[in-house]
DNA sequence: CTGAAAGCGCTTACAG
DNA sequence: CTGAAAGCGCTTACAG
């Protein structure tokens, strides 16, 4: 293996102090009254003999080691994937590099990726957490690490965070269905205790009151099969057989349900009408094109990136907890579109 | 922030040499005439107050970070990012972690990355390279990493790798189009030198020679907008009416083909035969479910770790080369059957 | 087994 | 500005 060029080589070679070598390389060379001459003849032979840093040495001597770590429920999800690159182009730009991993919303996985992160000494961390794990994200709290939340947040726990409107977003995806002309609707989402969730069944609910109508709610099991989820759809769809409309919590229940509906041969919009929360580039295919609400990607993104780097950069030790809320957006196709709009109450 | 256990507190604590902590630590207890008793102290210890050795440390000490970079054209395509995810989990297991980020199939970007993890120093490379990284990849290999390619190799360049046999899994493709009754069959292609992309090229130019029909290709452009590359296809399909049947090379291509074929208002598959290299969750989904070439990923991902786990551990300088091919599944859906099926030459 | 020591490559306070 | 020095937390060869 090539022997790695080293800031003692760069010394010897220039016969300067690697004292300068170094400043010069932190750009602490004026505050330090190195001249700029001697700055510019170590940054240019830096430059031509491609010089890089050890990030180890570095790292233990300063006990930052430039390291974000990011975990989402799964990061082959279109929705946390797209972020994930987001974040990470953001974050390097600002000399950060992000690692990130998949929770599987597991409370032991998401312990043992904190393990891990931990070992590997990240500077902070961007979560999407799963419920129960408030205990460890105060611990790394306490011991100073910079922590955000995203997507979701934690009750009972201040932290800082970026979510969207989820209230917000699921009333204005229901008031569309009936709108539309729908009367009976359902909705289908995680048994989870997930604040997110929580929130978009209380605009679900908000908006079935104002018409009077009862609830028609589903749970199904995260990490249950796709087939069982699919088969417990199907008996639900076939109980209620007034349901004339659904709106699907999340993309992950939408593409069972929708394999759902296609066993019960129903017709979309016709038979049934579809809203789903999370928008998602195969729904402009979908035969119809399914209408969705939108989560702003590139601003959450850009939030939390900001917020972080803010809480990194910053040596105060109290600091005030940010809780940002984003709107959503509902993308209209043609998935529940069935009559002439009717009159809202 | 909470002061970090270090090998010399344990050390102190115990009584011991911090030699004999070390030791433990690294199952060198036995080689290096440690007792049992005092290994099981110091371990048990070890346990109790949570000690994590500092990797920083670790790794400039032994000049080995034990982090290995996966680059892969998109971490947000469900080929990869399943690929990705498998093989964290499982270098994980080997006291590996994983890295990746995504080339976007750009030569700059590549380069970029390759510099990041050098100045991370990752101690390997699992790569889906672009063409025209040969150079650098070869310098990777000089300065002795582990460098494994998936997905694709590259012509000209002996590097370890795992792909599959594109040009079976295409000709197998388009031999069922035929065999379904299809005779006038395009194919839709990246415009791009990727010998994955030549190989499917040349299994479906053995199936058409076996027809004696002339090849119907289109190219289109990688990073071309998703309007612009529909337009092409419709412009492409219009100016041969005679098409009745289509072969698309990749997911990313197919997404935008079958959008392009819903806006000619073509019904699948009566209208035109469809079948695409990469299987994917959605085509399960799709009206009508859409027959792919399925990769397997699962193997692909084992094979990958194994082959770099093993150069990372070796210690001679000369290893061979290993090229793993895998084959490729073509699962049946609706997207293709046509007609009764025609007798094959 | 122990224990002192060197050294990985950096950063930075300090004396001049 | 320079230059010697300490120290981050580890691993490991070495003398006893």
């Amino acid at each position: 293996m090539k022997k790695k060029i080293t800031i003692d080589d760069i010394a010897k070679k220039l016969e300067v102090s690697k004292t300068a070598v170094s400043f010069a390389l932190n750009g602490k060379a004026r505050e330090k009254l190195i001249s700029t001459e001697l700055e510019n003849k170590i940054l240019a032979y830096v430059e031509e003999v491609g010089y890089k840093p050890n990030h180890s040495a570095q790292s233990l001597r300063t006990g930052k080691t430039k390291l974000i770590a990011l975990m989402v429920e799964d990061i082959s999800d279109p929705f946390f994937s797209t972020i994930a690159r987001l974040m990470e182009e953001d974050a390097y730009k600002k000399g950060y590099k992000i690692f990130y991993r998949s929770t599987e919303n597991s409370l032991q996985k998401t312990r043992e990726l904190i393990d891990i992160f931990r070992s590997m000494q990240v500077d902070g961390y961007i979560i999407a957490p799963p419920v129960g794990i408030e205990t460890e994200l105060e611990n790394l709290i306490k011991e100073g690490y910079a922590v955000v939340l995203f997507d979701r947040t934690l009750p009972g726990i201040e932290l800082n965070s970026v979510t969207v409107n989820n209230f917000q977003g699921s009333y204005m995806a229901v008031r569309h269905l009936i709108a539309s002309g729908y009367q009976n609707i359902a909705m289908i989402t995680l048994s989870s205790e997930q604040i997110q969730m929580a929130d978009r069944q209380r605009g679900y609910k908000q908006a079935i009151d104002e018409i009077n109508k009862p609830y028609l709610i589903k749970n199904v099991i995260y990490h249950d099969q796709k087939e069982n989820c699919i088969a417990e759809m199907i008996k639900f769809f076939r109980s209620h057989r007034e349901i004339d409309a659904v709106f699907f919590t999340t993309n992950y229940i939408a593409d069972n349900g929708l394999e759902a509906i296609r066993n019960l041969k129903l017709h979309i919009p016709q038979d049934i009408g579809v809203v789903v929360f999370d928008d998602y580039n195969f729904y402009r295919l979908h035969s119809p094109p399914v209408t969705a609400v939108a989560q702003p990607i590139k601003e959450i993104s850009d939030q939390v990136i900001n917020m972080i780097l803010k809480l990194l950069l910053s040596n105060e030790n109290k600091k005030t907890v940010v809780n940002v809320v984003l709107s959503t957006e509902l993308v209209i196709r043609q998935s529940a579109l069935l009559k002439t709009t009717s009159v809202l109450p």
